[in-house]
DNA sequence: GTCTATATGGAGATAGAC
DNA sequence: GTCTATCTCCATATAGAC
């Protein structure tokens, strides 16, 4: 939508396409050797060898940068998503599988998606619930909505309805677990993962056994009143999902 | 222990401990009107009618205020919430209370723990996972081991040492949904914590069915990765609780 | 349209006078 | 112990050269 127009500002010119990526992989660069706070835009555009002032021709702030990132990220790694959901075939198999190749794609970049998570706030442009970000989220979400449709998971009718946005919440958390995650090789996030997701899956064997009923209708009532109505997918809503208002 | 004595820093003035308090006071206030990130320590110093050198020695940054008031926070609380587990009874009526308390509490505050929950990063000193809160969140930990105590729950052993900073992680999820909760009276918070708790509470209830047992497994060996030796109570341990190493 | 050079204003922090 | 004056550094804005 209008959003995906705002980062290719003025990108009719030639080498300017060029220059632009050039300060992208700069920032990436200056933010992985510093993190973000401490990277200035006078390193980033030092290290892009150009001025201060060309940097944020391209780019309207700091911010912006790691918006542009979100894009690009999200843009690279569609094909290969959907290339996942072709080749597996099982629920357990789409889920370990999508995740595990953002920890992949994500690897280089860990320490930045640190300067993201630390955004909890959903006012924040960079947090993953605000407003800004609503349109790489809701096509996130579309992928998990397409790995419960083509996986035919059915749920009791309470919870069913939010099951890709259960997942996509259950990925953040996985992401941000594992941006922190000093272990060696993030160890932990792989264990944390593998057994939260078994976990996951017994649950939703176990789902239909009768005295889990009144589970069911709190579960329901619950995330009804945290999402909305339960017929809204991942369309172009904008602000519906997410855990505010 | 050496914690606490940081903020106390050359306590042993007597008019001094009065102006303390002010610019304490002041920052809350200026935090509260502002927002953390927006409140300059100027403004601070102003509201508190003392030179910025003033704020800064008594606070060696305005990261310290933060601290200053969580510090303070747990002080406050700690009779109330003593009192709270001796006069309910239940585990369900225990945590209620407890929990409810904390957002009575914080209520005109609510804006400032945004700035908290912002950190997620345990390495950020005011992240309630960092080794700087440490000795705030052990004695937070001991309460919820009291009422875990108190109430005699008794879940597979698999999980049950971990129950105590299984639900201060639960109160933690929570006040940080609270924090970002724009519906009125975050009435949407009201409803989340009485959801939630009455599927805990079931799920205890249920956690003794037999076929219930390869999910004890799972989660026990899950939270001995994630917390450690499962003998650790809420000790003088240090960096062992919280989400990471 | 693309970019350099330079200015602005405000932040956290400090040295050293009272 | 208290506070003033001042420093450094940064994100961002702008003026105007190519």
């Amino acid at each position: 939508m209008a959003a995906a127009e705002q980062s290719a500002k003025k990108s009719s010119g030639l080498k300017s396409e060029a220059t632009r990526a050039r300060i992208l992989e700069s920032a990436l660069a200056t933010f992985r050797e510093r993190g973000f706070e401490r990277a200035t835009m006078r390193e980033i555009a030092a290290a892009a060898e150009v001025a201060v002032g060309a940097a944020y021709y391209y780019f309207d702030s700091k911010d912006a940068i790691v918006m542009a990132f979100y894009r690009q990220a999200q843009e690279e790694m569609a094909p290969s998503l959907d290339a996942i959901l072709a080749k597996t075939k099982t629920l357990e198999g789409r889920l370990r599988a999508v995740i595990e190749f953002k920890f992949e794609y994500f690897l280089p970049n860990r320490a930045l998606l640190g300067a993201l998570s630390a955004h909890a706030d959903p006012g924040h442009p960079l947090s993953p619930f605000s407003e800004e970000t609503a349109a790489i989220r809701e096509q996130d979400i579309g992928f998990f909505q397409q790995i419960v449709d083509r996986s035919k998971v059915k749920l009791p009718s309470a919870v069913d309805p939010y099951l890709a946005r259960l997942f996509w919440l259950y990925q953040m958390g996985l992401l941000l677990f594992w941006v922190y995650d000093r272990s060696p090789g993030q160890a932990r996030t792989r264990i944390l993962f593998d057994k939260t997701l078994k976990m996951i899956l017994l649950g939703i064997r176990l789902a239909r056994l009768p005295f889990l009923r009144p589970v069911h209708r709190l579960a329901g009532e619950l995330l009804q009143v945290i999402y909305g109505e339960p017929s809204g997918l991942a369309k172009a809503e904008g602000t519906s999902a997410g855990p505010r208002q």
